[in-house]
DNA sequence: TGACATTAGTCGCATTTGGTGACTTATTCG
DNA sequence: CGAATAAGTCACCAAATGCGACTAATGTCA
C-alpha cells in the first residue's frame, strides 16, 4: 500500500489529560478477522500505527463519539458499535491520557476497501506494534466479540443483510476458532428462530446453489434452563 | 438508622470535568441483594443518597481507585472488584463530570454491618432516588452480576470461604430470580469441579446437618460444545 | 453426454445432558 | 417414641446434541 499520508485528526488540540475514545473496527477477511489501523506521524516513537481515537468532548455522549470516529475512519457507518470497557491501568496511550474507553465496531464482509492511504486493514494475528493500552484494547475487543457471540447479534453484523448459512457458519468458526458440524449448527440456528429465508439463491461457481437468508429474530420462549458452570475460572 | 452524618470525601476538591469512579457494593441480605449507599449533604437537590464515588486521580489505576473507594466505604476489603462499564451518556452525575466508570464490588453474606452513620445497605428493589447516571450504573451492575454468573465466580464471592451447598444454591436463586432443582444443581456443580468438601458440618437447628464446602476450582477439559443462540435479541 | 468433483441441505440414530419426583439419612422437637 | 425438617441421592424419562451418512443441485472435463 504505497504513498500513505498521516492522520491529522484532533491529536494535538486537546488537553493531555482528557479521556479518549478508541475504536476497534473489525471485519472478516479471508478466514480471519482484520482490524482497521491508521498511520500516525512517527515523531520520536517507533510506533507508526494506531487504533482510531479521539479525545472526549463535553458535548457528545461517548457512544456518539465512538460512532463518529468509526464513520470518519471508515468512510461509512459500521453495522454495530458497542462499548468494550474503560482502560485506566497505567499503560501508555498515544494521547498521554490516563483513561480511555474502548469501543467495538463491526463491518460487513466484503463491503469496505481501505479508504485513504492513512488507513489499512491488518489481520488480527499480524498487527504492527501498538501503544500498550491500545494493544490491550484490541485484545479486549476480540475477547468481547467472542464472548458476546451468543448474547448479541455480533456474527450477523459481520455479514451483509443477506447471506448463506455456510457464510454464517464460517463467521462462527472464525470467531470461535474451531470447526462446527453443519447439521448441528443449522438445527440450533433454526430452533432459535433467528433467520428467515429469502427467495434468492446464490450460485458460487461449483456446487449446489445456496439459499440466501436474512437476520430476522422472532419472539421465542425464554428457555427455562438450569444453571451452567461452564466458564468459571 | 438514626443520626447519620454526611460524607466529606473528595467531593469538592477536584475539577468538575474529571472522570469519576463509582462503586456498586453488593451483599446478600435475607433473600435479596442489598447495595451500599452513602448519605450526602442535600444541598439544593432532593437526592440524599449516592453510590460511593471519587474523582479519578492521575497517579492510580482505575481498578486501584475502585478498590480503595470500596474499602473506605465498607471499612474492609470486598471479596471481588470488577469493572462494569463506562457511562458517558448525557445523564446527570453528582460530580457534574461527563464520564464515570462503574465498578462492581461483592461482599460475603453476613459479614458486614453498615459502618458509620453515613452509610447504609438498601435492598435493591427499594433504593432511594439516585442521580440518573448512578441509577443507570446500579442497573448495569445488577445486570452484570447476573450475566457473569456463569463465567466469573460471582456467586462464591457473595459467600464466606466455607458454605453449604444449600447456601450456594440460594445465592444462585437470588441472582437468577427463580427456583432451582436441588438434584440438578448439585449434579452440574459437581461435574464442574468447582468446590471441594471440608471435614466440617453445620447443624442449623432442625434437620440433617450440612457439609461445608470451599471454592476450589480444578482444571477441567474445555467443553468442546457446539454453538448456543440462547440470548440473541 | 456422462462420470466426477464440489457445495448445499437433510435424516436418523446413539449418546449425553437435564428435569423431576421420590427416596434415604440425620438431626431437633415434643 | 414418632412427626417435622432439612440434607443429600437415585433412577427414570425427555430433550438436546454429536455425528456419519445420505440426497440434491450445480460446474468441469474427458
Amino acid at each position: 500500500m504505497p504513498n500513505r499520508t498521516s492522520v491529522p485528526a484532533g491529536r494535538t488540540s486537546t488537553r493531555r489529560t482528557a479521556p479518549t475514545v478508541d475504536v476497534v473496527l473489525l471485519t472478516p477477511q479471508g478466514r480471519r478477522l482484520s482490524v482497521l489501523l491508521q498511520r500516525v506521524e512517527g515523531g520520536k516513537s517507533k510506533e507508526r500505527w494506531a487504533l482510531p481515537w479521539e479525545a472526549l468532548r463535553g458535548d457528545e455522549t461517548i457512544e456518539d463519539t465512538a460512532a463518529r470516529i468509526a464513520r470518519d475512519a471508515l468512510g461509512s457507518a459500521p453495522n454495530l458499535v458497542e462499548q468494550v470497557a474503560a482502560y485506566g491501568d497505567g499503560r501508555r496511550h498515544p494521547s498521554g491520557s490516563p483513561l480511555s474507553v474502548a469501543f467495538l465496531a463491526l463491518v460487513a464482509a466484503g463491503a469496505p476497501a481501505p479508504v485513504g492511504g492513512a488507513t489499512a486493514w491488518f489481520a488480527i494475528d499480524d498487527v504492527p506494534p501498538l501503544a500498550p493500552r491500545q494493544k490491550a484494547m484490541l485484545d479486549g475487543a476480540l475477547h468481547a466479540v467472542r464472548t458476546r457471540l451468543e448474547h448479541s447479534p455480533v456474527a450477523f453484523r459481520l455479514l451483509p443483510t443477506t447471506f448463506t448459512l455456510s457464510e454464517l457458519q464460517e463467521i462462527y468458526e472464525i470467531l470461535l476458532g474451531r470447526r462446527l458440524h453443519k447439521a448441528s449448527f443449522r438445527r440450533a440456528l433454526h430452533a432459535a428462530w433467528l433467520v428467515e429465508p429469502t427467495d434468492e439463491w446464490r450460485s458460487e461457481g461449483r456446487g449446489r446453489p445456496a439459499q440466501l437468508f436474512r437476520y430476522a429474530p422472532r419472539k421465542r420462549r425464554s428457555s427455562r434452563r438450569g444453571v451452567r458452570f461452564e466458564g468459571i475460572e
